[in-house]
DNA sequence: CGAAATTTGTTGGATAAACGACGAAGGAGT
DNA sequence: ACTCCTTCGTCGTTTATCCAACAAATTTCG
């Protein structure tokens, strides 16, 4: 059940409890606060843990929040073991679905995700559909290098899903997927002569 | 706000969360197994906490049930702010209300309550109850030493909580107390005369 | 019953967290 | 400009927790 991505050892649990806690405070007063009057000491505080020991383990507040965002969203892939499989229309379509519903998900439960909060969250986010592209492409020998194809579909995706989020009117997921999918999808088959004689 | 029974220095944030753990994860497990069948290996596990750390808190998992069961019953007492006040039928009638509720809560909570559970909450409750007419009567002078006055009230009053909890169609509260108070009002009036004056 | 497995307390050494203090950086208001 | 105040990083020391190991007690089960 290790992931594919990162190492996790068997690790202090101490370790655990205190990111646990800081996490937990940071996304309570992310329910109150927008994200930049968030102090470090706010945290602290509310987690109940020592302010020396933050700086133990992140650098900042915005380390802090891209451990998070990383970790929940890696959570959302492996729930769906998306990085235990290879490339096919259908594991494409659910990793789609997973970045929109994050995105909204995130977006809705902040007080402003509009100031630094998403463009934290877009780094991090296309990081790892980057990496698990990287993963999928890497299986297979192909005219363009892999982390080409895999930049450009995380952009992709990652742009699509926030267009999605903020539009005015909403259109409902399985509609905004039927149309976005061919595009995304041209983008790939270019590798698919190999891809092909993998999946059978 | 500080309880006048215990002093809370501010205690090492550590303490305060392991405690906080081992209750948790052992309130957890009493909804799953009864008292008896649960190791310290259990509780330890669940609450993340190592086993060796368990016994520098508590040296079994009675003194942890007891340390619980005080904990508990006293935060109730203290959100009525009985502890902060002196004698007064108002005032019984709220801690007798605290003690009902408090057994059937509690008898409700968990597996098999009829096992080494009850005796031991007993002994906790019963001991708090009578620190608290300690401390009501020892404001008066009396004929009756107080610690005998608080002793025979505190069985009394368990032992009628009791009897209501475990009855096989347990009356309205409200019923039990109009007809119990003045059986235990009875035995304190004995010590009225000063009473009287300190209440105006 | 007796063997095997589990739980129990306890120990010593390693490590993470708490604490208090410090100077520096940033903001608010005069 | 200035002071006042808060937050920020960082440091050294103390304390709590972790961990592995151990013998003793207890439970389980054949």
């Amino acid at each position: 059940m290790s992931s594919s991505l990162v190492i996790e050892d068997k690790i202090d649990p101490r370790i655990k409890r205190t990111r646990l806690l800081l996490e937990g405070a940071f996304s309570d007063l992310l329910h109150e606060k927008d994200f930049q009057s968030i102090s470090v000491q706010d945290i602290t505080e509310r987690a109940g843990i020592n302010r020396a020991t933050f700086y133990a383990h992140f650098s900042d507040k915005y380390a802090l929040f891209e451990f998070k965002i990383r970790q929940e969203f890696r959570a959302e892939i492996e729930k769906r073991t998306l990085n235990a499989c290879h490339y096919s229309e259908d594991n494409l379509r659910a990793l789609i679905q997973v970045v929109c519903e994050f995105i909204r998900e995130a977006s809705g439960q902040c007080k402003s995700p509009r100031g630094q909060f998403e463009p934290l969250m877009e780094a991090q986010v296309k990081e790892q559909i980057k990496d698990l592209f990287m993963a999928w492409l890497n299986q297979t020998e192909s005219n363009i290098p892999a982390e080409i194809a895999a930049t450009a579909a995380s952009w992709m995706i990652y742009g699509l899903a926030q267009y999605w989020n903020h539009a005015k009117e909403r259109m409902p997921l399985s509609t905004f997927m039927e149309l976005i999918l061919p595009l995304v999808n041209a983008n790939l088959l270019q590798n698919e002569e190999e891809l092909k004689s993998h999946q059978g």
